[in-house]
DNA sequence: CGAAAAAAATTGACACTGTCAAGATATCGC
DNA sequence: GCGATATCTTGACAGTGTCAATTTTTTTCG
């Protein structure tokens, strides 16, 4: 509990640090040590609590995506309405750089780690929640073509968005532009 | 021409090298060293022709871009649909997975570069080609609400299926899959 | 309470990386 | 042939992830 050799909740601290730093410098240029440091901590602490650098940018991963269920499911629940979670969703991204730019970038995720699995198995359910399409035995589909292209809409547009690929009389007011171009899609 | 000291053309080796080095581990994996020994040259070689790491990424992204550009291109001309521009978008990505990684990369790239610049411009104007809108002096508009939102739509279907995030029954006929979103989409 | 066991964090080392400066070697203009 | 220049190599540096060994703290339990 003191803060002399044992952190108390480095875990927690670490994760919080690696968030600052993924904000700063995208999560592909994270750097354990720089985390390490900026938690106050040795070099290889994080080693200790993550196995490797995966590891970390894998509890970041599952904790984003967590994180964005929670902020889909408050949407539809306050609202009912599909084209909201969308807007949500883009929002979720800007608001949440760290998180956002982590979670889909499998190629530096232990993949098949549970907790990531679990978490994101969740936020892809909240995505599907409010469709329509069930199955027989009543659970909502996982392939359902009008929530597959309002999916890759939104995410479409959000990944361009933040690469700055869009035109700045949209990036300017992504939430008008992405409201008008949902327009589009056949309901 | 002889190969011995000089390459002959280095330049071009380095970034067929690249290629292969990102299609086997994705552009944030490059190393500048494996690409020289790669191409059987000492570890600053690149270096030279490249400036950094950025400028090496910054010209395949550039290349990559060109043949995209391509691609779209013949498929508009040969069939006047724009559908078919956006599956041969998914299946560019999807032959070429290491140029469009790195084209839709830019925290890896020198943004400014000029040939990226171009490039990337070139490619875009493609995309919006046969959308049908233009502004006043007959030029094709850059923001056009349905373009972007099939833009979208299929950018975001590419990343998704890229990134392993769709079921496995959409993943087995993406182009299928594409087709089918595709028409939820009011033309 | 106190010793044994487990957990948490440190230290030091290793090979690898990008980048820079300095030197070596080839090609080109004349 | 010869100076200028482009091209490539060599050597060095700090920074990186990861591993093994060690030190320190906490927990367990008789």
């Amino acid at each position: 509990m003191n803060d002399s050799y044992h952190h108390g909740d480095l875990r927690r601290a670490l994760i919080e640090a690696a968030v600052e730093a993924i904000a700063e410098g995208g999560p592909g240029s994270l750097s354990l040590r720089a985390v390490a440091k900026r938690a106050g901590v040795s070099h290889a602490a994080p080693a200790h609590h993550f196995g490797d650098k995966a590891g970390l940018l894998t509890a970041v991963a599952a904790e984003g995506h967590e994180r964005f269920a929670d902020a889909l499911e408050r949407v539809w629940e306050s609202t009912g309405d599909f084209a909201e979670v969308g807007v949500a969703y883009m929002r979720f991204a800007v608001d949440n750089r760290a998180y956002f730019a982590t979670m889909f970038r499998p190629e530096l995720l232990h993949e098949d780690d549970p907790e990531l699995v679990r978490a994101a198995a969740r936020s892809r359910a909240t995505l599907y929640r409010g469709t329509g399409e069930r199955d027989a035995d009543g659970t909502e589909r996982t392939y359902n073509p009008a929530a597959l292209a309002a999916w890759s809409l939104v995410h479409g547009f959000t990944e361009l968005l933040m690469g700055g690929n869009l035109a700045p009389e949209v990036g300017d007011d992504p939430e008008a532009a992405l409201r008008d171009i949902g327009s589009w899609l056949r309901v």
